[in-house]
RNA sequence: GCGCCCAUAGCUCAGCUGGAUAGAGCGUUGGCCUCCGGAGCCAAAGGUCACAGGUUCGAAUCCUGUUGGGCGCGCCA
């Protein structure tokens, strides 16, 4: 109750120890009757947007006047004379309709340098979430091709994301579910087989439903160059009586014909040399993208390993299954689902849906407190399905955050590209890095909220890579690693920063950067309760340009010993916070550019 | 038809969960290095926050409706 200490940490003297005395001040009013004993009260504190309204300020006498019947003005008055003395506070006053703006003494805030320089890469990071049990999963694409640019944001977005969390106490896992069973196999599988066979020579009518792109071939050649003839059958053999029939028939027909032609052990030879080439290049491309999973989860492994069938029994044991033409159904709309639910075909193969309710369940029993899934904006019909069946095996849904990222439109030439993964039609994860670069890349994406619609334009992220911001960034933090490297050259001493004097910062260029170095925690905590990786691409840039306007502005190592030092460990406290909050968005801090 | 997302400067987007005079980048116009990196800095112009109501001390933000755009509504994944 109105405990005032000094904290340990000086960058939360800004807000957290005002919070701590005007909770005093509270507390005070109840004691001497103007404020009930039993009123809840939130202090919150705002850094105030201008300089006349000082550092911080709360709008607490408002949202209190209506509740104590004390105009705000009045009741902002009480508050302040209840407000125990604090020598950080410069002068408290009263503005516009009953806001209460605090004025703290300039070194107070200065402090700060210090405490990053102590801190290091763990200024910015907090113990929010307690090691709260965290999986994450994102990208998740189908093996059955490369990663398309839509993936990258996915991955860009989700990568962050656990950086984030992981960086405010909550002990991460990230996960890519690899979907490696089912009917989208076997088209891979037949994908290749055709293309293997056309190798051979053998005339094919190669189907415009199975995957069209470049690398089915790449993967055929694979195949023939190892094993030559041995899967070979004769064209007319593999396409007979298939025609006239639905497109899709068809290709059912086709993937039947390629199980018995070449058996159980060929067929998954060939389907194997798809799905291993396909994960592996989507492992290989994130990695150069700078993501790396902790786990790949198979599908079938999921299967394998019985925990669909556990699943699946789990939530018969609800009594939320039944079976309706020869098909088993999940009880969906019990709970808040538009509609039941296929979980077993009427051919006796699972759905996609039930060994994702088995994926979900064990990431459940793994002891994960809370599952975050990034999918396309495109999946958000399946959101209610899935919650459905956490709640129907008595786990609460809010376990469950799903986060839908909004496609990415692209454009090249004025024109959108339109994209089909089946078609072959669409630009690849790996030639956007290549052509953009990865560190660009991932800023571009991270710097829009994940579920605002977002134009990536081509032409410009290529052409003008120069004008992206994150080498505004990054410019910044080079600029300043090339001073430490000057002072160097030139013999100008720059040691015993611990020792500035840092009440020497004074301008108002300075007392701005003080103040945005400030903010970092605060933005990070932010950024990860409510999964905005953006914010912190926001912030970074707003870093930047008060580091280039305060460098614009004056000399850092031409002045006195004393002043030299201030400044010094001033902008060794800013890479070092560049570096930090790059680094949570999975973006480089190069030393020189 | 029903459901979800979205609409802010010419363009691309922020807006701290309801606060004070709505902000950046790009583009446009005009300035700034004998000096630590000009991938930088400063300044100007640019707005009916899609539209109409409502909630309250106070709305870009919350509620309702309208308009316009994206996506979804498979025994696909």
């Amino acid at each position: 109750m109105g405990r005032i200490t000094t904290r340990p940490r000086p960058e939360l003297i800004l807000k957290q120890q005002l919070q701590e005395l005007f909770a005093a001040a509270v507390e005070r009013l109840k004691r001497d009757g103007v404020l009930a004993p039993d009123q809840q009260v939130a202090v919150r504190f705002e850094r105030a947007r201008q300089k006349q309204h000082g550092d911080f300020a709360t709008n607490m006498a408002l949202s209190l006047a209506k509740t104590c019947g004390q105009a705000p003005r009045k009741l902002a008055q009480l508050i302040i004379d209840a407000l125990p003395a604090a020598p950080e506070i410069v002068k408290v006053e009263i503005a516009g309709p009953g806001f209460i703006n605090v004025f703290l003494a300039a070194d107070s805030q200065s402090q700060v340098v210090g405490a990053i320089r102590d801190a290091g890469n763990g200024y910015g990071r907090s113990t929010l979430g307690a090691g709260q049990k965290v999986v994450i999963e994102f990208v998740s694409a189908n093996p059955t091709g490369p990663l398309h640019v839509g993936h990258g944001r996915g991955a860009a977005f989700g990568d962050s994301l656990a950086r984030l969390l992981a960086a405010t106490g909550f002990a991460v896992v990230t996960e890519y579910y690899v979907n490696d069973a089912g009917r989208q196999m076997d088209i891979l599988a037949v994908s290749v087989w055709l293309r293997y066979l056309e190798l051979c020579g053998e005339q094919i009518a190669f189907p415009d439903n199975a995957y069209q792109g470049d690398y089915i071939f790449d993967i055929a050649a694979t195949v023939h160059r190892e094993h030559g003839d041995r899967y070979r059958h004769p064209g007319d053999t593999v396409c007979a009586d298939i025609d006239g029939q639905d497109l899709e028939l068809q290709l059912d027909s086709l993937i039947q014909r390629a199980k018995m032609l070449l058996g159980q052990e060929g067929y998954r030879h060939v389907l194997g040399v798809g799905l291993n080439a396909l994960t592996a290049d989507i492992r290989g491309d994130l990695e150069q993208f700078n993501v790396n999973f902790d786990r790949w989860y198979s599908e079938r492994s999921l299967i394998d390993d019985h925990h669909l069938d556990n699943a699946l029994q789990a939530l018969a044991k609800s009594g939320n299954v039944f079976e309706r033409d020869g098909a088993l159904w999940f009880r969906s709309t019990a709970f808040g689902d538009e509609k039941d639910r296929v979980v077993v075909r009427e051919n006796g193969a699972p759905t996609y849906f039930a060994s994702d309710i088995a994926y979900h369940l064990n990431k459940l029993e793994r002891g994960f407190d809370r599952l975050i899934d990034v999918w396309g904006a495109d999946h958000h019909g399946y959101m209610p399905r899935m919650k459905a069946a956490l709640q129907a095996m008595h786990y609460d849904p809010d376990r469950l955050v799903v986060l839908l990222v909004q496609f990415a439109a692209l454009y090249r030439g004025g024109e959108k590209v339109s994209m089909s993964t089946r078609t072959g039609e669409f630009v690849t994860l790996r030639e956007l890095r290549q052509e953009v670069g990865t560190d660009a890349a991932r800023f571009f994406y991270v710097q829009r909220k994940a579920e605002q619609h977002m134009d990536f334009d081509l032409d410009l992220a290529k052409s003008q890579s120069n004008e992206n911001p994150v080498y505004y960034v990054q410019y910044a933090h080079a600029r300043i690693c090339s001073v430490f490297r000057q002072a160097a050259e030139k013999h100008i001493d720059t040691g015993d920063l611990d020792g500035a004097d840092l009440s020497l910062l004074g301008e108002d260029h300075e007392i701005a950067l003080v103040n945005t170095l400030s903010r970092f925690p605060e933005v990070v905590e932010n950024a990860a309760v409510n999964y905005e990786p953006h914010q912190v691409a926001y912030y970074l840039r707003s870093l930047a340009n008060d580091f280039h306007t305060y460098y614009n502005a004056h000399n850092f190592l031409g002045v006195a010993p004393n002043l030299r030092r201030a400044r010094v460990a001033l902008i060794d406290a800013t890479r070092q916070v560049l570096a930090n909050g790059l680094e949570l968005i999975g973006v480089h801090a190069p030393d020189k550019m």
